[in-house]
DNA sequence: GCCAACGTTGGC
DNA sequence: GCCAACGTTGGC
């Protein structure tokens, strides 16, 4: 199957691209997505070798920051079955699970943050899932175009 | 803190 | 299956 590009959503404040950067192996598991469509695509669609773009949402400068890879494809979310995690789910049994996950891995992350303002304006993206009225999915398809304009302006690690 | 836009829940 | 109530997201 083709790479194909996605995007994360995360507030800073609780887990960043510098908290990605600095964890282990710079690599996490993507848990706690607790909404049917994005768990389709954690579950069916998102593909080890596929990029994400990382999303700082709910902060001062929403935007994109930097670039992460898929390096493992869906997989049960652990926390689903933790009676003490924040995302415990006592409806959810490990003989067929609801919650998926994918791991991470820190690539770069951005020189030039390419804010939520900045995409609003920036032709080419007006299509954007995320432009869309009223779009809180926090795993969300990101075109191959997109993916280009984005990362270019973005530019080199910092 | 406000509020629009959804998603989920649960009574019927 | 409908739909009102409620909860959450997330920009501003």
């Amino acid at each position: 199957m083709a790479k194909r590009y996605w995007l994360f959503k995360s507030e800073p404040s609780v887990y960043s691209i510098d908290d990605l950067r600095d964890d282990k192996d710079s690599t996490t598991h993507w848990d706690g997505v607790r909404n049917y469509t994005a768990r389709n695509l954690l579950r069916d669609e998102i593909q080890k070798g596929d990029g994400v773009l990382f999303y700082h949402s709910s902060c001062a400068e929403p935007g994109a920051v930097g670039v992460a890879t898929v390096t493992r494809a869906g997989y049960p979310d652990p926390t689903q079955f933790d009676p003490k995690a924040k995302y415990h789910d006592p409806k959810s049994k490990p003989d067929n699970p609801r919650w998926f996950v994918v791991d991470v891995t820190f690539d770069k992350a951005f020189k030039n943050p390419v804010t939520l303002k900045a995409m609003r304006e920036t032709p080419g993206l007006e299509d954007m899932a995320l432009l869309r009225r009223g779009n809180r999915l926090s795993v969300q398809p990101v075109t191959p175009a997109e993916w280009k304009i984005i990362t270019k302006q973005g530019g080199r690690a910092r």
